[in-house]
DNA sequence: TGCCTGATGTTCT
DNA sequence: GAACATCAGGCAC
C-alpha cells in the first residue's frame, strides 16, 4: 500500500516505485502504465524545489508521502512527483517515464497523435492529462491512482546521474527499469 | 542522425 | 527580470 511511502525517504522510494502502476481515470476511459524511470529529490538537494524551504508552489511536496506534487515548468510542461516521507520532510520522486499497458489509444489522443507516449516527464503528464488540478492529490484514490506492483521477471534497476537539471548533476539519484540481465 | 533554437508561463529574487 | 527537474521541429551534415 502506498502508506509505505510515508516511512521511506525519496532515495529509498525511487527504486521501489519502479514496476508500480499508475492508473489515470478519465471520462473517456482508463490509462494504465508501469513506472520505468524515476528520480529522487530531497530537501538537502540543491536541485530540489524544496531545497530552499516551503513555498506556495512546493506546499504539497511537504505533505505526507503518497500524495502527488505537480508543478509547471519551462512555460509549457507539467511534471508529476510522488511525495515520499512523513509530512514536512519535503522529499519526493519525479516520475520520468511510463510504459503504457492499457489505454494507449487514449494516451495517444492526449498527445495529439505523437509518440513516444510517456517517455520523459512532460510527455508522461501530457499522455495522462495530468495538470495542477492534481497537485496534492492523494494517490490512493481516483482519478489518479498508484498501485503497488513488482518488477518484471529478469528486469533490473540501473542507477545513473539525473538529467535535465543544473544543480548536483552528478548525484546518482536516477533509477531506470531495464528489461533483461544487467549489462555494464 | 544530431545539434540548435524557439516556444512559453510560473516562480522566486 | 532571470531561471527553470523540457520538448519538438528545423536545418545542416
Amino acid at each position: 500500500m502506498i502508506e509505505r511511502l510515508r516511512a521511506l525517504s525519496a532515495i529509498e522510494a525511487a527504486p521501489l516505485l519502479l514496476g508500480w502502476e499508475l492508473v489515470r481515470t478519465l471520462p473517456e476511459g482508463i490509462i494504465r502504465g508501469r513506472i520505468t524511470e524515476t528520480e529522487a529529490y530531497h530537501q538537502s538537494d540543491p536541485a530540489s524545489h524544496t531545497y530552499k524551504g516551503e513555498t506556495a508552489r512546493t506546499k504539497s511536496m511537504f505533505g505526507p508521502g503518497g500524495h502527488a506534487y505537480v508543478y509547471f515548468t519551462y512555460g509549457m510542461h507539467f511534471c508529476l512527483n510522488v511525495v515520499a516521507g512523513p509530512a514536512g520532510s519535503g522529499e519526493g520522486v519525479l516520475l520520468r517515464s511510463l510504459e503504457i499497458l492499457e489505454g494507449a489509444d487514449l494516451a495517444l489522443r492526449n498527445r495529439n497523435g505523437r509518440t513516444p507516449l510517456a517517455l520523459g516527464p512532460a510527455r508522461l503528464t501530457q499522455a495522462l492529462r495530468v495538470d495542477r488540478s492534481l497537485d496534492g492529490h492523494d494517490l490512493a484514490s481516483l482519478p489518479l491512482q498508484l498501485r503497488e506492483g513488482s518488477m518484471p521477471s529478469g528486469a533490473h534497476v540501473q542507477v545513473t546521474p539525473r538529467i535535465g537539471i543544473s544543480q548536483a548533476v552528478e548525484a546518482p539519484l536516477r533509477f531506470v527499469l531495464r528489461e533483461g540481465p544487467l549489462v555494464q
